[in-house]
RNA sequence: GCGGUUGUAGCUCAGUUGGUUAGAGCGCAGGUUUGUGGCACCUGAGGUCGGAGGUUCGAGACCCCCCAACCGUACCA
């Protein structure tokens, strides 16, 4: 040790990079929130499940790297018995292996929902966090595209049950199958080519932060980033690039003709050297599905202001074998700093028909959704569509006198609010600063302060002071002295009175916010 | 991971071409006031100047290395 005493270096505190605390309005706000989307899932007809925040390591994927520390993108630690355990990065893997677990007991097909949150081992970056609450819906064993068409029905009335405004919104709808088909069909099918699919993918995901220039950029030579960063493209040829695009104007209809028997009719073709789209097998699928949801959707009242089909859409690339979705936010949104900021996706998902039946001998399709609703509230308060003033502060009962017996009186003026329902709590601080406990009401925001004193005891009555009233008027009082002997906004009533009073200045405070808000 | 920017009090920041004892505002605590919020005034606590090394008579400032945060980019199953 070093002789020369030091001061005790003091402990730091602070939060861990890319996650935050939560205040009471945020948890108010989500509360609501999370009310608003069981309600519209119940509605469908699925049932809460709910799984933990821990799994086996190697329940989560089989993309986890089998090296000493399976790290990449997840927080994971070892058991005692060695076996490795991580948090949860997603909802839709637990319930695979819940499913599976149970596959007995469960009925299928299984209709379930669950909200929680989840954890990922990324960089943080803004509104980005590496633990977040989503919101799933899923349908597990029900194999045709109508599961699919219904899962973006329900996350379209999701969004509307959530205020967000018709057209202020729209769920984009594709089908990994068109992007296969077509990779396939410009030269890049095979096992050989897998990276390079992938890197089309990515490049494709990106058409809504980089435009239709900066994604040709990406699959072809590369891309250049603000800061002079360069981002190796996908190394795709000119013409490849351009039938790769021709597949924004693909577009199969399915109509049914008079004598009742269906006809297709494709719009939209590759450039001349590359092959038919009814020839490649996996795109025209893809294609006929994408085909069938669209009349679903219109059959059922859903026009493409609130479900569109958009060959744009990648999603997650690993596990979706199907038709995917995304629910996209339209209006401008303003971060804290004013600027504004393209907020995109704020849910997807899709149809995994082998996620479950990696556990199973038996395939097990399934198709579900997500929301990430922490990201969905920074959006909805920016839109204004949280009330975050629904909760008002408790009513503050003072204390004078510290015995206990003027603390048992007090106690019991504060269980008679509480009895009739209205927040109320005894100051717990040092009382005998009596000016402290009205600063700490009016920090608080607590409507009315209770009074009562020796003076008052004596004559069985007590002073309620309207501190929203009270606020106003010191507006208008400059002199300390003065202020502190006006005693404004305060009057006196009975013990008896006590409820009835404070109930009547509630409820005139309450009247005065509505009416400040609808002007 | 790559690129850029920035690190001084709890927060926001100032700190001159290198010069004494590192400052302000806000916030916090105490007081003017042991029966009244706001305003005002007085007092106080709070600093490894991100860390280590170097240049110098002298470094918060200059040089090198490291670390962290922020922004962009990549990754995001």
């Amino acid at each position: 040790m070093n002789d020369k005493s030091k001061k005790p270096q003091k402990l730091k505190a602070r939060l861990p990079r890319g996650f935050v605390d939560r205040s009471a309005a945020d948890i108010h706000a989500t509360n609501e929130m999370t009310a608003k989307i069981r309600e519209v899932y119940e509605r469908y007809g699925f049932d809460p499940v709910e799984t933990p925040l821990f799994e086996y390591t190697d329940a989560l994927g089989k993309f986890l790297p089998d090296s000493d520390r399976p790290n990449e993108g997840v927080f994971s630690l070892q058991d005692d018995d060695e076996q490795w355990m991580s948090l949860r990065y997603d909802l839709t893997a637990p319930l695979a292996r819940h499913v599976a677990e149970n596959f007995n007991e469960i009925q299928l097909p299984f209709r379930t929902y669950r909200a929680g949150y989840v954890f990922r081992n990324e960089k943080p970056g803004p509104g980005r966090f590496r633990q977040f609450m989503q919101f799933d819906a899923d349908t597990v064993g029900a194999p045709g595209v109508q599961a699919d068409a219904e899962m973006c029905m329900m996350m379209a009335d999701t969004m509307e049950a959530l205020g967000i405004k018709r057209g202020d919104y729209v769920i984009r709808v594709n089908n990994r199958k068109v992007l296969d088909g077509v990779m396939e069909a410009i030269g890049l099918g095979g096992d050989d080519k897998a990276g390079q699919r992938l890197n089309v993918l990515r490049a494709i995901d990106k058409l809504d932060k980089f435009g239709p220039e900066g994604v040709k950029l990406l699959l072809g030579a590369g891309r250049k980033d603000e800061s002079g960063d360069f981002t190796k493209g996908a190394g795709l040829g000119e013409e490849q690039i351009v039938a790769l695009f021709a597949m924004f104007d693909f577009k199969l209809e399915i109509e049914v003709d008079v004598n009742g028997a269906q006809v297709s009719h494709l719009s939209g073709s590759f450039p001349k050297g590359f092959p038919n789209v009814i020839d490649v097998n996996v795109l025209y699928d893809g294609l006929q599905e994408l085909a069938t949801m669209r009349r679903l959707f219109e059959g059922s009242g859903y026009g493409p202001d609130r479900v569109k089909i958009d060959p744009s859409v990648v999603r997650g690339l690993e596990y979706y074998t199907g038709p995917v979705f995304e629910a996209e936010l339209l209006f401008d949104v303003t971060n804290e700093k004013g600027e504004k900021v393209v907020f995109g996706s704020v849910g997807g998902g899709g149809r995994y028909d082998g996620l479950v039946s990696r556990f199973m001998g038996q395939p097990v399709p399934a198709t579900g959704f997500s929301i990430g609703v922490s990201r969905l509230m920074t959006a909805l308060k920016n839109l204004g569509k949280l009330g975050q003033d629904d909760v008002i502060a408790p009513v503050l009962v003072t204390v004078m006198d510290g015995d206990v017996e003027s603390m048992g009186r007090y106690q019991r003026f504060t269980q008679a609010l509480r009895a009739e329902g209205i927040r109320a709590e005894m100051y717990q601080g040092n009382w005998k600063k009596f000016g402290n406990q009205l600063k700490y009401a009016d920090r608080r925001g607590c409507p009315i302060a209770i009074i009562q004193g020796g003076d008052e005891r004596a004559q069985g009555v007590l002073q309620l002071k309207d501190l929203i009233e009270g606020k106003r008027l010191s507006g208008e009082i400059t002199d300390n002295t003065e202020w502190r002997e006006a005693r404004v906004a305060q009057e006196t009533v009975t013990e008896a009175e006590l409820v009835a009073k404070v109930k009547e200045i509630l409820a005139a405070q309450a009247e005065d916010r509505r009416r400040a808000k609808d002007v």
